[in-house]
DNA sequence: AGCACGCCGACT
DNA sequence: GTCGGCGTGCTC
């Protein structure tokens, strides 16, 4: 077939437009998708992939978009602007190239289109998971003169303000920015300085163009040590300070090397104020270099210890399908500490050697410099660690990397699926059952991205490539099982708990004076033991026996005895603050939050009233807003009332706490664990957040203090939450020299979450579990969609909602296959978040996407396919 | 979502 | 008579 190109052919212009995505975040609610006329000159002949500015809106700002397919079709006529108009539109023109290469491949293409289409999200939405921000140069509007009066004149004509006035003679010297114009108004108030330009608009005697700014290529930091300091110099006056100053020129001095500043400055706990300082006196120097060339702070790499039988085992089959360069997908489920990372880390050094790429996700927490230091010494100099919520230049710079193939391994959250790595050959999914691999879908964020869940997601993008998949999880939960049972993964286990290394523990026993003979020697450098044993503590008879306390008698007594021989102990519970509820205890008032309507809970140091929800904080009131009583009352316990108690009831212990109130920051939650891992204390208090696959050798015993929390919300996925979190934590414990157990206190004992949980049965809560889903008609027999709206105004929220009910019972009486039931409209269990009325209406089915699918969703609601919860 | 156009009350 | 309220409609 003859491809038409640009220009003359009896008497029709063959015009070629293109089809673009546009990224701007107003584009999603017209559909995403626009056509543009391709320009002339050097940015001619763009390719899909292509990442492009394209003028948009009502202001013409340059938008990033993304070129979808080239399309010819008849010339529109012209308008006197000079841009083609067809159906009585203006068709405007790409404004530049901003990459020369198209940077997304078709296979990335034919994702987002799969990503939109599964997601019910506009396809331009889905595209700007994979282009980071700092990839978009910055605009800003500029203002030129047109015409109008210079001096004298029309002002008698017209009204003309003074700010006009000065704006306008200012302009008459040359055109001004944005930032330039309200600098020249400096002298008026805002509002005055926004008319006058309004009004200098709508005459004409003005216009807006735009600047595009220019795209440096993002320079990173360099410590070089140049200089010890003497013994007697004096770093900082403050202990804390002194420590970490200390802390990062030891680290420099044994790497011999320069280390890039934000990575130094993350290990060490130093500020950018603290590198200053020691420049200054002399024992650093700092420099700048591109940010992508020479990141490699891990020369030496790691010597791969050999495999287990089991490993062994399952290795077989990953490399086989690695071999053959095809897509497949394991489920491979191992127990905390079976040794999973081993066999990432091969599966990684095969797919390198093959001269591809791979993606290794880990769960949003668990990514800590510990866990990207075990793949950068592997892989020294190859690997990029990816967040979500990085500075845009570091995003470029990392990106820059990827993209030129000088990084082959990105190690990252869920965003990090979405960096377009060439030749991607292998997915990694750690902790694959983990929640925070779906998007939620938030109001706050003016953008509809897709609630992908990231394995849905790394399975297409892996189909699309032919890249190899593994999900590995200690607690694969239903959908996962189901998935394999359908062959779609292949299972592999690792059955046995690997105690550890050989090298590793021998220096663990040297350290900590311990024996290594009650260990089974499998093979010459792993050794292996078994889980430890869990004990469940029914609450309701320390209730009969009197005792009222947060500790059983057996936890209490058996924290004593890992506090006497000098071990660490975890203690769990679910519930940040020092209590989850506040009454009256006069009236029986519960305290809520304003814009929630959920109960407040109190935080001490300081006493604040928080809510969970919406992350309110309150100063507490002194009298109870009912009836004026005094008496107001903190009910229930969360991890800092558990704190409290401890330093209570063992004031020589040394105490810390991990949840989110302690540790708000990755570089927080790092620091804790470390001085955790690092024996500075006893006892470590937390909720979920220290579940993240974290090994704590000197850990003996894990106490459960409440194992019910989470277990009322009306919710089908709380059972198998509470489930796999009690697993997850169950296996903090024993993971090094001296074994360990757990004590799980609860007041259901017989609760199939909790009873299986205990005896880590997950064969038959697996089968319990699929048989209350299949006889409710639950995921994976049915799937669900959550349609979701929000307002200020309850009554609005209310009539949307039953509005939307009512077509979509229109179309459910048109349409009958697949048969899809509707659930709603009605109030989500949540009624009231953040001051918005919720509502929700649920549709179940076999293919409740299929049948949405030429359904028109409204941009005002917010589609959750696959919910991970419907609360 | 932004942003502009469009029609009714309190002020220089 | 003008400023400015936010209702409605559009984005190639």
């Amino acid at each position: 077939m003859l491809l038409p190109s640009p220009g003359r052919i009896s008497g029709w212009w063959i015009a070629m437009a293109l089809e673009i995505a546009v990224l701007a975040a107003s584009a999603a609610y017209a559909g995403g998708v626009f056509t543009y006329e391709e320009p002339e000159g050097p940015d001619g002949r763009l390719r899909p992939g292509h990442l492009v500015l394209v003028p948009f809106g009502r202001s013409g700002r340059p938008e990033p978009g993304i070129v979808l397919r080239r399309i010819s079709g008849r010339s529109p006529a012209r308008s006197q602007k000079g841009d083609r108009v067809e159906n009585g539109r203006a068709r405007k023109t790409v404004l530049r190239c901003l990459e020369e290469d198209p940077i997304l491949d078709p296979q990335r293409l034919e994702w987002a289109a799969w990503l939109s289409r599964t997601y019910l999200t506009p396809i331009n939405e889905c595209l700007r998971l994979m282009i980071p921000s700092g990839l978009i140069p910055r605009r800003e509007p500029i203002y030129e003169r047109v015409s109008g009066p210079i001096g004298g004149g029309l002002e008698q004509a017209v009204a003309v303000s003074f700010a006009e006035q000065v704006l306008l003679t200012a302009l008459a010297e040359g055109p001004l920015t944005q930032s330039e114009v309200h600098a020249v108004l400096r002298d008026f108030p805002l509002a005055e300085r926004r008319r006058a330009l309004q009004r200098l608009l709508q005459r004409g005697w003005i216009r807006r163009g735009w600047r595009i700014g220019e795209r440096r290529l993002p320079m990173l930091r360099w410590v070089r040590l140049k200089n010890l300091p003497d013994p007697t110099f004096r770093l900082g006056r403050n202990p804390a300070v002194l420590e970490r100053r200390q802390r990062l020129l030891e680290r420099l001095r044994e790497a011999a090397r320069p280390l890039p500043a934000d990575w130094l400055q993350a290990e060490t706990g130093c500020s950018a104020y603290d590198l200053q300082q020691l420049a200054r006196w002399g024992f650093l120097e700092l420099f700048e270099q591109l940010a992508w060339e020479t990141f490699d702070p891990y020369p030496v790499p790691e010597e791969p210890p050999n495999l287990t039988p089991d490993q062994a085992l399952a290795w077989r089959s990953i490399a086989q399908a690695l071999e053959a360069g095809r897509f497949h997908a394991f489920l491979l489920h191992g127990i905390t500490g079976s040794g999973k990372t081993e066999l990432y880390l091969r599966a990684v050094a095969e797919t390198l050697r093959q001269g591809k790429g791979a993606i290794v996700l880990v769960p949003e927490l668990a990514l800590t410099p510990q866990t990207a230091r075990r793949f950068e010494a592997r892989f020294p100099g190859q690997v990029v660690i990816w967040t979500g919520g990085m500075p845009p230049a570091q995003e470029r710079a990392l990106w820059e990397r990827v993209r030129r193939r000088q990084a082959r391994v990105i190690v990252g959250t869920r965003s990090a699926l979405f960096v377009p790595i060439p030749d991607l050959g292998l997915i990694v999914i750690d902790e694959a059952h983990d929640p925070s691999y779906k998007q939620d879908i938030q109001p706050q964020i003016p953008y509809l991205l897709p609630a992908y869940h990231a394995v849905d997601a790394a399975l297409a993008l892996a189909r699309l490539v032919g890249a190899v998949v593994i999900l590995g999880t200690a607690t694969p939960g239903v959908e996962l099982r189901h998935l394999a049972e359908r062959g779609v993964l292949e299972e592999l286990s690792l059955p046995r708990r690997l105690r550890g290394y050989r090298r590793r523990l021998m220096e663990q026993a040297r350290q900590f004076g311990a024996s290594l003979d009650r260990f089974v020697e499998v093979e010459t450098e792993a050794l292996e033991s078994g889980l430890p044993p869990v004990e469940i503590v029914d609450m309701r008879q320390e209730l009969k026996a009197g005792n009222t306390g947060i500790f059983s008698r057996a936890l209490e007594k058996a924290l004593d005895q890992v506090l006497r021989r000098g071990q660490q102990a975890i203690l769990f519970l679910n519930r940040r603050g020092a209590a989850p509820f506040l009454f009256c205890r006069d009236c029986g008032h519960l305290i809520r939050c304003a814009r929630c309507d959920l109960p407040l809970a109190e935080h001490h140091h300081p006493t604040r009233w928080v809510c969970h929800h919406c992350g309110a904080v309150e100063k507490p009131a002194a009298r109870c807003p009912r009836c004026g009583s005094r008496r107001l009352k903190g009910m229930g316990i969360g991890t800092q009332a558990v704190e409290e108690a401890v330093r209570k009831r063992w004031p020589e212990a040394r105490v810390l706490r991990w949840d989110l109130d302690a540790a708000p920051t990755r570089a927080a939650h790092a620091l804790i664990w470390q001085r955790f891992a690092d024996g500075e204390a006893d006892v470590l208090i937390g909720t979920q957040v220290l579940t993240k696959g974290l090994d704590l050798p000197l850990v003996t015993l894990v106490g459960v203090i409440l194992a019910d929390v989470g277990l009322g919300l009306p919710d089908f996925r709380a059972a198998e939450r509470t489930f796999q979190l009690l697993i997850q934590v169950a296996g903090r414990a024993g993971r090094g020299l001296f074994g360990g157990r757990v004590i799980l206190q609860t007041y259901r004992p017989d609760h199939p979450a909790i009873a299986a949980a205990a005896r880590y049965d997950l064969e038959s809560f697996y089968r319990k579990e699929l048989a209350f889903r299949k006889a409710h008609g639950y995921p994976p027999f049915q799937r669900l969609v959550r349609l979701l709206y929000w307002h200020a105004d309850p009554e609005r929220a209310r009539e949307a909602a039953e509005r939307m009910g009512e077509a979509l019972r229109h179309h459910l009486e048109q349409k009958e296959a697949p048969p899809t039931a509707m659930i709603g409209p009605a109030p989500c269990y949540f009624s009231r978040l953040r001051g918005l009325y919720r509502w929700q209406i649920l549709l179940r089915g076999p293919d409740p996407v299929a049948w949405l699918r030429d359904f028109p969703l409204p941009p005002d609601w917010r589609v959750d396919v696959d919910p991970l919860d419907i609360l």
